[in-house]
DNA sequence: CAAAGTCGGGG
DNA sequence: GTGTACGACTTTG
């Protein structure tokens, strides 16, 4: 048996005979070789909830489903026993959750609706960008049929053990960005109608280029003889620089699906994937996800719309406000003028193509290392967690946890309980004082840290920690003022344990910080801890969330009722000492020392 | 006043 | 892909 490790980089599943195999991209760090490591082992599941349990097993075996197993799973603080009912592909549990939950002696299913992959990063207890051991055999490409025949150069690996996660970060961190300009002598361009004029590509290693059917002296500028070159040449780079994070900006709806529609309308393969395959598009949300199977594909748009607050979000402000200066520009509409003009407006565009790459690159190198930090926290691969929300890190964190600490997954609201949700949950806000008008001296500040994961820690709120309080000692439980809710105090929530941890944790990676020497590893600490900050933050905000797998609204009522007490008592403590408050928003305050200052 | 509709980025 | 989704803002009924 052979041992390897690989940076992970990406994971899905395909099926042969019927079975599901997953696959493991990732870049040998010895050799930089690419290798795609092969799971035959692994099957899908659900968890069923009985009225009666042998009258439940013996209804699943009726339906032909004979591989299960019962477990003892926490569900939100309870102790019950779960039938696990195991299939053989992914695809049957959609088509068949609906008639297991019909069975009449079915009261609930649970952990039905998780992709595949992601499941077996949770089980495993794998981390994507972190550096994986594997233990197996390299093997020719038997597995795949013929249109799914991988290169030459890429190791194929069949794995015989489970994958082991050695929490070694990738020290490898290759970024290219690349960038099309395309002919739009009729507004929006259209990909039936006009072509791509110059692709640019900027690696963090240096690399420059402009790849275009025009000539120039520029030493950044290669020219092809036809688009179609010019095309065949952008896959042929992307492959030789084999980077760790191919980055665009607004690529997911731009740049790659006018690409992919070029070469089909040219007639030509873009084998970008690391098995060979082309573009795909996954739906997602609201926009489409442009997939290069084993390489991550990155938009920045999404990255810098969820990290920074604008009024634009245009590549030129973006730059602008993170680095303090002006980009090349070439006004949109009038590209096909300066491409059409064949004098110095023509150099001028080649410029301002490679500077969108080359601004491109630098936004990269500034925002992805909290999207890879997040990444190694939440343990979900980097191409997903660059496209979810804050709430939606949440939920797969706490899914993560969930499964280490056996308790069993909440199901999502259904369309029902969806729209009940969106009707009741307003929840009122943090404390404001309005600002008194006037000029003061002697201006003292004081803020909560964390005051919103600090409460919930402190007060234990849970949706399993929630209770009516009745038969119990007024000792047993917090009471949240304003609207009464009770929290036990006995035990830990599922919710408060994990912030508890998180805030430990964040402690911990900021003493490592400040001990830290290599700047580099102090810089990856920076974006350790921020990342935690920011899933502490988070919390508050999913129990109020109506799609979160946690949902409480009592919960979030109750933090910000606490909030508001918490500080409205800062408020009047200070007043004691002669501080008079005049502002006051959610989890600070401003006061104006009245006080005699000679005292003393 | 709530419900329904639009739009972001890209050229 | 064990998917079907955002949020701020404006217009419409």
């Amino acid at each position: 048996m052979e041992t390897i490790k690989i940076v992970l980089n990406d994971i899905d599943y395909v099926t042969r005979n019927d079975k599901p195999i997953i696959r493991l991209f990732g870049i040998n760090p010895e050799t930089e070789e690419n290798v795609i490591a092969v799971d035959t082992t692994f099957k899908p599941y659900l968890y069923v909830l009985p009225y009666d349990f042998d009258i439940c097993l013996e209804d699943l075996r009726e339906m032909g489903l004979d591989d299960l197993e019962v477990e003892t799973k926490i569900d939100i603080g309870t102790e019950s026993e779960f039938i696990k009912v195991i299939l053989t592909h992914p695809q049957e549990v959609p088509k068949l959750r609906d008639s297991i939950r019909d069975l009449p002696s079915v009261k609930q299913i649970r952990e039905y609706d998780i992709p595949f992959y992601r499941r077996y990063l949770i089980d495993k207890q794998i981390t994507p960008t972190n550096i994986i051991e594997l233990h197996g055999e390299t093997i020719d490409s038997i597995l795949y049929s013929e249109e799914l025949k991988i290169d030459e150069d890429v190791t194929l690996f069949k794995m015989m053990e489970n994958p082991i996660d050695t929490h070694k970060t990738n020290k490898r961190n290759k970024i290219l960005s690349f960038d099309i300009e395309v002919y739009n002598a009729e507004g929006m361009p259209t990909a039936e109608n006009d072509p791509i004029i110059m692709m640019s590509l900027c690696g963090n290693n240096g690399l420059k280029k402009v790849l275009s059917t025009k000539k120039s002296d520029k030493s950044f500028v290669e020219t092809l003889s036809s688009e179609k070159d010019m095309l065949k040449r952008f896959v042929e780079i992307i492959k030789e620089e084999n980077p760790d994070m191919l980055v665009g900006y607004n690529s997911d709806n731009f740049d790659l699906p006018y690409i992919k529609k070029r070469a089909e309308k040219l007639n030509i393969k873009l084998d970008l994937g690391v098995d060979g395959s082309g573009i795909k598009f996954m739906k997602r949300g609201f926009n489409n996800a442009g997939v290069i199977k084993g390489r991550v594909h990155v938009d920045l748009y999404l990255l810098v719309r969820r990290n920074m607050r604008l009024e634009r979000y245009t590549l030129e402000r973006v730059y602008e406000e993170l680095f303090d200066e002006k980009k090349i520009d070439v006004p949109g509409d009038q590209i096909y003028q300066y491409w059409d003009s064949d004098d110095e407006r023509l150099e001028e565009l080649f410029d301002y193509s490679m500077d969108d790459a080359v601004t491109t690159t630098m936004i990269g190198d500034k925002l992805t290392p909290l999207t890879v930090a997040q990444t190694r926290l939440v343990g979900q691969p980097l191409f997903d967690i660059a496209r979810m929300t804050t709430g939606q890190m949440v939920e797969w964190y706490l899914m993560l946890k969930a499964y280490e600490k056996n308790n069993i997954i909440p199901n999502k609201p259904d369309t029902d309980e969806y729209s009940q949700r969106r009707k009741s949950n307003k929840v009122i806000g943090g404390y404001v004082k309005e600002p008194e008008k006037g000029l003061f001296e002697h201006i003292a500040y004081l803020d909560f840290k964390s005051l919103y994961p600090s409460i919930i820690i402190a007060q234990n709120i849970s949706p399993d920690t929630i209770t009516d309080g009745e038969n119990m000692d007024e000792s047993e439980y917090y009471t949240c003022p304003e609207n009464g809710y009770k929290f036990l105090k006995e035990p830990k929530g599922f919710i408060p344990s994990i912030i508890g941890y998180i805030l430990d944790e964040r402690q911990r990676i900021k003493k490592l910080m400040k001990e830290e020497k290599v700047p580099e590893q102090k810089r990856a600490y920076d974006f350790e801890q921020q990342g935690l900050k920011r899933l502490a933050n988070s919390m508050f905000g999913a129990y109020g969330y109506s799609r979160f797998r946690w949902y409480k609204i009592e919960c979030a009522a109750a933090i910000t009722a606490w909030g508001r007490e918490y500080i409205r008592n800062a408020m009047k403590k200070a007043e004691e000492y002669d501080f008079k408050p005049i502002y006051a928003d959610t989890d600070g305050f401003y006061a104006t020392y009245i006080g005699d200052l000679n005292e003393e």
